[in-house]
DNA sequence: CGATAGCACTAAAACGTATTACTACCTTCG
DNA sequence: CGAAGGTAGTAATACGTTTTAGTGCTATCG
């Protein structure tokens, strides 16, 4: 069809048009891809030169319309398209952002987090046919030099920083680089690149009131990684809170494993004063903590309540279900998505947005303590013996 | 350091040297990015030229290893490194594959095994510095149009395929347009592309054996969607079990959600005669299913047996624990990066790659009929009025 | 001792597109 | 009618590498 509609025009010899469309087609090409084009087989079959063909396809002006209809339902039947390597050589964009990740892989799919932020990012970016250059790697170390060979690469057009620490170097190190960027974060400042921002102190302070207001004096708070800077940042809260609201927390620190929140958890029940609400870091090791409870013949929320600092299916799967602070992960991803767009494409002073705070959900695993005081004392009772030796007597 | 190092040898003009580094640089170069360096550059400082560049970062022969070293020093101090594009207009690799997902971006973050499959391809991909593209579609159209895309732009140098659905065009599509893939499915055949398969026949039949060998004849199978090939597999070896075992299988058919794995929890128990045994195609239908057995009063594993098809953190966490068909989701994914990443190289005939195949590892939610036998009786008392249409007597 | 071979390196030609400067042609207007 | 201005297109150059075909030079060998 488009042949025709050249041969029409019959600018060109036609015997040449179908002939020479593939000439420097190797002779051992014998299972190799199909048929390389290049813009000026576009341009001989429209019977115009290359010029024409990227005029065309970047929309600029100069060509009339019949011209350009015909040179882009040539490459349409054809499938043709610029190739990205030339249109990245002069300076186009690459239609990429990065994402590199320094966590052990095998915790990723763990994680619910991830992957909602993930699909929330590239819904957005997708929609702009923009494509997401993953990476994982062991450390940050690794993760430098990622940026720094990416940066020098022109691999990508933006990137997204997470799990920030305290006293990361990485905003500064991409800002160095020159390469736009958007910081996940925990804080309206402390970062040379525009960040999105999520309120874990405000976050924080509603759980805590809750749990105050159903009489919860004696708290059990089990930490993600405490590098984290909004790891930082709820413990920052909790030590407000012991002044404020007059509340006893223990902390115990853990790397977000439902192994590791099954030990602190634990720990919790074997320390005293035993808390009667226990804040876990994320949804996995509150279902595991439930699990521990439940194995340790603790009722819930009978005698403990516990508090999930991350929603997810899970939460609502367990028994009773679990309690927990929830927050759009997936349009935490498009937030960030569209920001990043718009400091790639205009690339403005840095900034912070700040993302809808994360709302506490009440299910069944939060109760008033009034519940919890009534058997608190045969349950210490019967846990007292693993933790005589504080010297702490049994209450009676 | 470099600096002087190449004043010593002498054979250019050093004064020249500092002060032509930036040459090129736009008056307007505020606050752009540092410093766009170019082999020229590298060559200048080292005093030999591009090609020399070229040839040591390519470690060909040709350069003494003095000049070598010096070369690579330079550019390691200066962090600088070919432009991609360049090199990639020269017809080197992209250091890219492509993975495009056509699910609705919201369940990606649910689903376990996605991320976990990810983490393991990108594992073994980043080990040789080639990075993931990833892109999530609405539909297999777009799916098609973004393997069109990719593969006119030479966007990236493998694929992977997932989810493939009965008489799925994809692999012929892509196998046209030339691209290097691998494709994830359940069978060994089938397809022009390499394939990584896992035999869903085989696991399928160790479940069924496994409730057989415990008594169960009556079982109940939630599927997921069922135009994807694994699924329909599953199913076929469903019905094998039903003339090879004797069994009597009942199918409902979800969306993978853990809304409408309860909702067929629910229509399997009101169905008569009650199934004893329930499995599940995926491990969030698994712990909702649970749920609403709990909450019928069901008890399981007493009178219900139940399987997941898929195993994760969760199926530890439930009470009861829940039996699950267990495989390595992220050796999986490194296992499909090793093939791809030989199919990029050498573009091999297609040829099929067998995973593991999962195992069962039994947990507290199964249990043999016996048990069931002895309470079902009861139980099938109290919901004969809802099953008493089918005229089945209860079991005495 | 002259020819040969190997070494270390360079000049120049790709790779496939976007852009700039330019041309030929056609209108329009004073 | 000639100049000005717009339209539709082209030729040539640039982007930053890799690669091919050399070029001197030194060491080796018959």
């Amino acid at each position: 069809m488009a042949c025709r509609e050249s041969a029409r025009r019959g600018t060109m010899p036609n015997d040449q048009v179908a002939s020479e469309v593939r000439t420097s087609s190797p002779v051992t090409d014998s299972s190799g891809p199909p048929t390389r084009l290049r813009s000026t087989d576009i341009a001989r079959l429209a019977g115009v030169s290359v010029s024409a063909v990227s005029l065309a396809f970047n929309g600029r002006p100069g060509l009339s319309d019949a011209t350009r209809q015909r040179i882009l339902d040539i490459a349409e039947e054809l499938n043709w398209r610029p190739h990205r390597a030339a249109r990245a050589l002069k300076g186009a964009s690459n239609e990429a952002i990065g994402i590199v990740i320094a966590r052990p892989a095998q915790t990723l799919g763990v994680e619910p987090f991830f992957a909602q932020f993930l699909s929330g990012l590239q819904s957005r970016l997708s929609s702009n046919g923009i494509a997401t250059q993953l990476l994982i790697v062991e450390d940050v170390t690794a993760q430098l030099a990622v940026y720094r060979r990416w940066a020098a690469e022109h691999r990508v057009d933006g990137l997204v920083l997470l799990d920030l620490t305290v006293d990361d170097v990485r905003p500064q190190l991409v800002a160095d680089l020159g390469i736009p960027a958007v910081v996940l974060g925990s804080h309206a400042d402390m970062t040379p690149l525009t960040g999105v921002w999520v309120d874990d102190h405000a976050a924080m302070v509603s759980v805590l009131e809750y749990l105050v207001s159903l009489g919860h004096g004696h708290i059990g708070y089990v930490t993600g990684v405490t590098s984290y800077q909004h790891t930082q940042r709820r413990l920052q809260t909790v030590d407000e809170g012991r002044a404020t609201l007059g509340i006893d927390v223990t902390c115990v620190a853990t790397d977000y494993s439902d192994a590791q929140g099954a030990l602190a958890t634990r720990r919790l029940m074997e320390a005293a004063p035993r808390c009667t609400a226990i804040i876990y870091d994320n949804d996995i090791m509150s279902a595991a903590g439930l699990g521990v409870l439940t194995e340790m013949g603790v009722q819930v929320p009978g005698e403990v309540s516990i508090v999930s600092f991350d929603d997810s299916v899970l939460m609502s799967l367990t028994h009773p279900p679990i309690t927990a602070l929830t927050r759009d992960t997936f349009a935490l991803g498009e937030l960030t998505a569209t920001e990043l767009l718009r400091v790639v494409a205009d690339r403005p002073a840095p900034r912070a947005v700040q993302a809808p705070t994360p709302r506490l959900i009440v299910r069944g695993s939060t109760a008033p303590l009034e519940s919890a005081l009534r058997r608190e004392g045969a349950a210490i009772v019967s846990v007292a013996p693993r933790t005589s030796r504080d010297g702490v007597p049994p209450v009676r």
